[in-house]
DNA sequence: ATGCGTGCAAAGTCTTTGCAGCTTC
DNA sequence: GAAGCTGCAAAGACTTTGCACGCAT
């Protein structure tokens, strides 16, 4: 089985756990994710564009709504920056923990997507420049947080919002 | 001088190193947040409507092209859940930058705004409920990786997006 | 066969913008 | 006085929803 098969199973799973199905538009965005490159994040309307050059019939409604769903189950990441639009990603993490330890262990190929799970922003108010670091620590400390309140960590997000270098620059706000 | 009055003043100065004005409504909103208890975030719409209640007569138009701008100086926080509002709540932070080293010391007063300066969210995906925390180490760890890439921090967020131990009960997801 | 899911189009909500008049520097 | 700011109303952008039909279980 591929590694990414694990993903679309667990998900599957996820949803009949709730009482929801598996249909052709919800795999068609799953696989549209899991063959992003890491560190795009799309608007469902870009999602929906890029679905729909790929062939695929999901309306825009359909997009919306599942997108919503998968972020609540934990498959993606929602993200939110100072603009009016939520960007969406795959949370690696979600595929990596569907994947059973000795084939994660003994397949090397899961450094297809483990290298570089979980990342964060760094965002510039004054050009909307968003750069992406990386930082191991975060997310030890967010499920040390989480487990201090009782939660269940789908998803940590740590956004740093200032001027980049190139936005102090500037002479103008606007 | 009020100490409320420094962050009056370096707001002020802010606008005119960038060629904004100082206005009736501008200072009235930065009141209405200077005396908002912590820990209340609110949507745009819900500070027009407070400010209204107060007395002010500030449409909502100003209210969003202000806030934005403020948040913009870094006096703001601009927070985005998994939802669709912006919440705005002051930066504590702009505030105690804004008061001389010296008056801070001698001001024991100083403990109305000091004590919980920066707190950071967790928030539930299918309660909907939010929770804050305080965690020193996570301002720190922006400094430091802004510092690397040459930002300026106006802000930094840390949101931890989970499944509430309430939730972890509900059986439907909707 | 049941009931969740989808597409479509319409409606909603939050936010932005053009413009004339007013205010700040 | 010039340039920024505000209010109002209209427009814009993104997202949600009602409903009838289709599809997964």
């Amino acid at each position: 089985m591929q590694l990414l098969e694990y993903t679309a199973n667990a998900l599957k799973e996820e949803l009949h756990q709730v009482g929801f199905r598996m249909t052709t538009q919800r795999r068609e965005i799953l696989d549209f994710f899991l063959n992003l490159p890491e560190g795009e994040h799309l608007s469902a309307q870009e999602v929906h564009q890029r679905t729909m050059a790929q062939g695929s019939r999901a309306s825009l409604s359909t997009i919306y709504r599942c997108l919503k769903l998968m972020a609540r189950l934990g498959l993606l990441r929602e993200l939110e920056f100072p603009n009016k639009e939520h960007y969406y990603e795959l949370n690696r993490e979600f595929c990596l923990n569907a994947i059973p330890e000795d084939v994660l262990r003994e397949a090397e190929a899961s450094e297809q997507l483990l290298p570089a799970s979980h990342h964060h922003h760094l965002v510039c108010v004054r050009t909307n420049e968003i750069r992406e670091f990386r930082n191991d620590q975060v997310c030890k400390t967010a499920r040390k947080i989480a487990e201090k309140y009782g939660y269940k960590v789908l998803d940590c997000q740590f956004t740093i919002i200032g001027v980049s270098p190139e936005g102090q620059l500037l002479p103008q706000l606007t």
